[in-house]
DNA sequence: GTCTATACATAGATAGAC
DNA sequence: GTCTATCTATGTATAGAC
């Protein structure tokens, strides 16, 4: 059974963007590693964009699926957070092919601030991320298993923000223990329990 | 009194940089909008490279310098704090020339996160940051003014790593708020006066 | 140091036969 | 849908006269 020609390029596509950037990749080098012919390339996505919108749903559909698990095996939020850390870490483990956050990687990569169209698609993707650690930690005070004076959305955001601060100092840096430091920061944030 | 063709170039390199980033900056752009000879650009700079190099030796010194001057009108943390969000959210205002961290966004650009020397350009960078925060909070520990509580140097990667943080979230988000966030973020991670 | 002209590669995208 | 060939623009960089 063959794969279907717009999952083989979508699939090169998330592969190449993600290792070596947007603008690094050519539409020559996708088509020809994802072994389609040009044509049929344009058949399917009209032009560059189209495919980088493409990617962009599926990074963050897959960011989403990663949180979603990581909420399903922790029981608490201190768990949630040790796990977390855990499986950032465990992704760098192999360095070479860590590149940080592919969505805001895709982001700096476009480079137009003001484009309105773009920041309504990004933020769509913060929010669905933000959405689901929401409802997790929603679930944990109503269970009465965390301190009442948590603002659920507003830590939401927050780890939200720390991780993403984390990636860039470590792109910054090659320093891979502000992710560590990333458990501290969170339960600061957290604050005590009540 | 004219300037010299070098700074020419490497102003209009710095605008131009900041406002499109680097891979959307052709070397042909910058020669036409400094109003230099092809020629002269490639005498001062061999290659794209070596401008790239000296723009962002020049971007960690300018922020190097707000960073200061921050210190300077600044007597305790708390005043650091509130002047701090207050320029970033001074300086989004005019918001169509806002685009972020001008170093951020060029190791963006590079994305090569296995190239140890371009690490080592950029780690530089923030260390030099991070110093001038350090030596500043050491001040205030010294003095008195502070909780001894606080490890300085842990504080100063940390106010540069929610800024990056909130930086990011803006540019994915359009949200501003992330900015005002800085503040109850920051006081967190100063912890309570002793 | 500056000028014009140009080389050379690659980018994104299209044409037209099959 | 696929194939090869090609268009056109742009990018970095160099040559050679002044």
């Amino acid at each position: 059974m063959k794969q279907p020609v717009k999952d083989k390029i979508v699939f090169t596509a998330l592969v190449l963007f993600y290792e070596q950037g947007i603008h690094h990749t050519g539409i020559n080098q996708i088509i020809e590693a994802s072994d389609v012919a040009k044509a049929s390339f344009y058949h399917h996505f009209p032009s560059k964009d189209d495919l980088v919108d493409e990617c962009l749903r599926q990074y963050g559909a897959i960011i989403a699926d990663q949180i979603r698990s990581l909420v399903a095996e922790s029981g608490d939020l201190d768990t949630l957070i040790r796990n977390w850390v855990a499986r950032i870490k465990a992704g760098i483990v192999d360095t070479a092919s860590y590149h940080g956050c592919p969505v805001a990687n895709m982001r700096f990569s476009l480079m137009l601030d003001s484009d309105q169209n773009i920041r309504e698609k990004f933020s769509a993707v913060i929010d669905s991320w933000a959405d689901i650690l929401d409802a997790f930690i929603e679930t944990l005070k109503k269970d009465g298993r965390i301190a009442h004076t948590i603002v659920t959305r507003q830590l939401a955001r927050r780890m939200i923000h720390i991780y993403q601060g984390a990636v860039v100092m470590w792109k910054l840096t090659g320093d891979t223990t502000y992710f560590d430091d990333l458990i501290d920061i969170a339960h600061e944030l957290v604050g005590p329990p009540k």
